[in-house]
DNA sequence: CCCCCCCC
């Protein structure tokens, strides 16, 4: 069992050497005293032969002790460790990230007789480091799989306050090309001549608020470059350096003191003010990249004033002597998991040398996918732009007037979505000639399914030269432009003249519908659990525009109240009473006659025939509509008669289930349970 | 230390 362990990873650790994913032992876990912010945890770990409890886990991961996943003797593989040294050359190894391999049962207690390890004895040299020996750590940091790390951006916007950034971009020349005259495919116009698209997206009729390229290199290719090829930074902070070797953005985190990063500016916002109960101030924002990752940077007060000029769009600058924290990923897209503050004794230096730096990262989400993201989230998407509104004059809620405009983007998963632009970006897009529509850092709405908008910190890219957008611009030109993508944006005019305001069985109590001075209107799918065939027919007066029950006089004759007249004949018609139900809950719900006869599948007329001719088949009618599932629109009412209330549902349409547009939605309903 | 990000 012993040798599931990496042997000599405690002294290696604590000698800050470089291990693979060393294979260690929980034996003790406590939790320190901390003043205030997040709890802090004391590991003591063993290699089988050696322990020690110079181990803290990092805040990030405090989730696993206190979910009790983390718990004395199971086994850890640590995947990202630092190691610091702490007032009096104390070694402490700080644990970024790690798995938990085996539980404390599958370990089955103690794993051999390790003895402490002697954290004084720092010449002690590791040995037989059972695993990897390689001197190469992984480049630690969050997961770049798939992502695009690329140049030149064409746009950013910063939505419609703040300064506008492209006062300070150094960016002002014409757009260079469109993707189609950089990319070595067919020419989109001779795949499909009947679209005007992409050529049209001239340089003179680029949007003002495009990016055109950088000046800057426009020969590098920084995507194709490989994120992960750096060779790690050493682990010590020791022997400060006259100029500073710039290490990746990907292996910045809080426990490095000294460190430089050399990175590019993608999105740099205006100065903005707040005031909240935790007081008032300015800040500025912006983001950088390199070719391992990208971080955001904020600077507040003293240090906006002191940098916001100097920190320009698109430029490079070495970086060094920011605050490390861990970011909050309610609000960005960025693939980092911590962000960064400057402060008094922060530095940004201007690097004349770019080459090679990339322009933005990103990780586009196929548009299909956004069904199965968390709403609210943050995301990069990119499609072609198949449609977009007028823009349009809105007032906000705090009656605030605002542009915005509606595009649809639909990508190679066949699927499309709305997404909103506000502001100065809704005035200045131009989706004529359909072009590729990029955006970095969209949230995710649930209205009408699944939606887009666009946040003051994304960046819109029209016709980026990107390889995604070249492959896009290929399968859209090439045919795709024929697909009529199902949009997982449910538009209100869609469907027929009721808008489907989705809600379950439970929701009509949980949500209190009807219980306002109007009625409610609502969807749901629901299947017929039993439809009462007591009085569900009546004799109505013959006339057409007359539905009034008749007064059997036994005679032959039926007398109609309303028209004040007797006839010698009827009408039957349906007043059914029906009790639905879904996942969650049923209803007792009403329908008139169409909506009766469909529920039904028999006219009236029919019924009321059977059921005077055939009463047994009268109830098979009964039998065969129950358990059976529909759309129903709704519309309820809490009524009152006599003291008493009772919330009425009618139904308004029965109609077929769209069975992929259900499962969607009960998808969501699922993860939203989930949740 | 912000985190506003709008409308249907």
């Amino acid at each position: 069992m012993s040798t599931v362990l990496t042997k000599g990873a405690i002294s290696a650790l604590h000698n800050g050497l470089a291990l693979d994913n060393p294979v260690l032992q929980l034996v003790n876990i406590r939790q320190l005293e901390t003043a205030s912010g997040p709890s802090r945890f004391r590991l003591a770990m063993s290699d089988g032969q050696h322990s020690s409890t110079s181990f803290l886990l990092a805040t990030q991961l405090n989730h696993l002790p206190e979910e009790n996943i983390l718990v004395p003797n199971c086994v850890c593989r640590l995947k990202k460790t630092i190691t610091s040294t702490v007032k009096g050359g104390k070694p402490v190894v700080i644990v970024l990230d790690m798995e938990i391999l085996m539980s404390a049962e599958e370990s089955g207690g103690k794993i051999g007789d390790p003895v402490k390890y002697n954290t004084d004895d720092m010449t002690a040299s590791p040995q037989n480091v059972s695993s990897s020996s390689s001197e190469e750590t992984p480049v630690p940091g969050p997961s770049y799989r798939s992502n695009s790390t690329f140049s030149p951006p064409q746009g950013r916007g910063r939505g419609f306050t703040g300064k506008s950034p492209m006062k300070t971009s150094p960016m002002n020349s014409p757009l260079k090309t469109s993707p189609m005259k950089a990319s070595p495919m067919n020419s989109p116009m001779k795949a499909s001549p009947m679209k005007a698209s992409p050529m049209k997206a001239s340089p003179s009729t680029a949007s003002p608020m495009k990016f055109s390229p950088m000046k800057a290199s426009p020969s590098a290719s920084p995507w194709k470059a490989s994120p992960m090829k750096f060779s790690p930074a050493k682990a010590s902070t020791s022997s400060p350096q006259a100029s500073p070797k710039p290490i990746p953005i990907a292996q910045l985190n809080p426990y490095q003191s000294k460190w430089t990063i050399k990175a590019r500016v993608t999105n740099k916002s205006g100065v903005r003010t707040w005031s909240n109960s935790r007081g008032e101030g300015k800040l500025f924002s912006f983001d950088v990249v390199d070719e391992s990752g990208e971080i955001k940077i904020t600077a507040f007060n003293k240090e906006a004033d002191k940098f916001f000029s100097l920190v320009e769009q698109g430029k490079v600058y070495y970086i060094s002597k920011a605050t490390l924290k861990v970011a909050n990923k309610q609000y960005t897209s960025l693939k980092n998991d911590y962000e960064m503050n400057l402060h008094t004794n922060s530095s940004i230096v201007p690097c004349d040398d770019s080459e090679g730096v990339p322009t933005l990262h990103c990780d586009f989400v196929p548009i299909a996918e956004l069904e199965n993201r968390d709403k609210d989230a943050v995301l990069d998407v990119i499609g072609v732009c198949k449609s977009a509104d007028d823009v349009s004059r809105i007032t906000t809620k705090n009656s605030r007037e605002v542009s915005k405009r509606a595009l649809s983007l639909i990508d190679t998963t066949g699927k499309a979505v709305t997404v909103t632009l506000w502001g100065e970006e809704a005035e200045k897009f131009d989706g004529s000639g359909e072009p590729v529509v990029a955006i970095k850092g969209a949230r995710l709405s649930d209205f009408g399914g699944r939606s887009l908008s666009a946040l003051f910190s994304s960046t819109v890219m029209v016709n980026p030269d990107i390889p995604e957008a070249f492959s896009l611009r290929a399968w859209y030109d090439q045919g795709g432009y024929a697909l009529d993508g199902q949009s997982l944006t449910e538009s209100r005019s869609a469907g027929s003249r009721l808008s489907m305001n989705w809600k379950t069985l439970s929701d009509i109590k949980n949500e209190q519908l009807g219980h306002g001075e109007k009625a409610d209107c609502f969807s749901c799918v629901a299947t017929v659990v039993y439809i009462r065939k007591e009085n569900c027919l009546y004799q109505a007066c013959p006339t057409a525009e007359c539905n009034k029950k008749v007064i059997d006089q036994h005679n032959g004759r039926y007398r109609c109240e309303k028209c004040n007249r007797e006839f010698p004949n009827f009408k039957y018609r349906l007043i059914l009473s029906a009790n639905l139900a879904d996942f969650g809950d049923n209803q007792w719900v009403t329908c008139f006659q169409e909506t009766a006869e469909t529920l039904l599948g028999r006219s009236a007329e029919d019924l009321g025939e059977l059921r005077d001719r055939d009463e047994e088949a009268f109830d098979e009618v009964f039998q065969e509509a129950s358990f059976k599932t529909h759309v129903f629109k709704n519309r309820v009412k809490l009524e009152t008669y006599n003291d008493e209330t009772r919330l009425k549902v009618t139904v308004l349409e029965v109609l077929p289930v769209d069975h992929r547009d259900y499962s969607r939605r009960l998808l969501r309903n699922i993860r939203a349970l989930a949740s």
